[in-house]
DNA sequence: GGTCAATTCAAACGTATGTTTGAATCGAAG
DNA sequence: CTTCGATTCAAACATACGTTTGAATTGACC
């Protein structure tokens, strides 16, 4: 037995939603979406608990439905917050900016990306919030909206970076798979990060070691992309 | 109020391990692995119920506990069978071939390890079973010993192609790093599946494109091991 | 056939969790 | 001060799920 109050909610998401952001002075719901970050980031949807997002949040069990309709709403939102601040903390303007080379270019791209996967202070929860749910994805839907309104204009930008360095004479397919070597590099240090920690402590354990680890990146795709053409496709295999 | 059982069921586990899979007919137990091998494939640990495996399996709810102990230790049997078995169906023996030139040593290395992650018949579950642990460790502690036995080798492995192919005067770190730069490639294509399948899915939409990708990848990482030498590190970034 | 250990079974148990409910409280406006 | 909508609250609800329990069944051995 539904009530109405969970219609009224979803029509204030989508009100939100529809307004880009509407300043609202809501403490609650701001100290829900903070609280919800940090969990959703840390244990991913399923693990993560109402009761325990509001007891961070010093609230009520039933101020999720009231504010949000249902912890699923409540994933959603957090979501596309984590992906907007994220984009603050680790702005893509200097990887957009067509006068500097596009070396320098990706340089800035990867330490961005690699920023929001290893940044342990807070801010580092919203890639680590994308990166969970890229793995596996939430019932939700929610990714769907992301992807297509960031992160695609991300890959595409990115395209446009590896299109400069690696010079004409390939076809899309490929030119994505170039984009997705470039990226691969980087979102397995927060999704193989059980391993590095294990095999490989060292190379990403001080902010030192993980900006060497993003020039390493850099390097490593630069030489790649620039002598792309010397390779020849191996013969095909048979079976 | 734990009764004898579990501790029964746990040595038997033990007795396991330490005998190196002694060979044992037990239709249930066989049946219970292999259901849960889908299942927790598909959905993870925590999503996977104890019942629906059951149900799979056509066993009562009870026989995990009698069998394993419990779920978690039925995990850990399963991810030790996961990885033994996908490593007869994607064997490295042409990777570990010294005779063998470094270039196809790398390319047996690549096309195994995103075979594992990209076969969709029943024995590609065994690699994504893998993929999703090392991104969301479970609480069994059963990764480490995966890591330690199997995974490792495969790390060092790899690191001796990595040396023939990039020649001398780079650190230890720098090293591993260039090894995780190959195998990022291939992991990305599990752990960002939903987005490849979103934004580019015509790169691995048929087994041809995946052997296409294989070659991509061997052939993006050839040229940056070969030519690595040629970038210098780029200067230091102030903040 | 009887005995005994192993195995299976359905029901029960104890705990967890998202959601709902109706009352109480709060804050703004008249 | 009263009214009214918004918000918060604690308790309850309905469902889910790993585990336990004791009885029933099975299979091997004498």
């Amino acid at each position: 037995m539904k009530s109405e109050r969970p219609t009224e909610s979803v029509a204030r998401i989508a009100s939100m939603n529809a307004s880009n952001d509407t300043p609202r002075h809501d403490p609650t719901r701001k100290r829900l979406l903070q609280a919800a970050l940090e969990i959703f980031a840390d244990k991913g949807f399923r693990d993560a608990t109402v009761r325990e997002i509001c007891a961070r949040a010093e609230v009520d069990v039933a101020s999720v439905n009231y504010h949000f309709g249902s912890k699923e709403a409540l994933y959603s939102e957090v979501l596309g917050f984590a992906y907007r601040e994220a984009s603050e903390r680790y702005p893509y303007t200097k990887a957009g900016d067509k006068s500097l080379p596009p070396e320098v270019r990706l340089r800035h791209f990867i330490g961005n990306l690699l920023g929001r996967m290893l940044d342990d202070t807070y801010l580092g929860r919203h890639g680590k919030l994308l990166a969970r749910e890229l793995a596996d994805p939430t019932p939700t839907g929610a990714l769907d909206q992301v992807i297509e309104t960031t992160m695609k204009p991300h890959c595409e930008l990115l395209d446009g970076i590896v299109a400069e360095l690696v010079g004409p004479g390939y076809s899309e397919a490929d030119m994505h798979r170039l984009g997705l070597s470039v990226v691969g590099q980087c979102l397995m240090y927060y999704h193989s990060r059980s391993l590095i920690d294990r095999v490989y402590p060292e190379i990403i354990a001080t902010p030192e070691d993980i900006e060497r680890t993003a020039e390493h990146i850099a390097r490593f795709s630069i030489a790649a992309l620039k002598h792309l053409h010397l390779e020849k496709p191996a013969p095909h295999r048979a079976g």
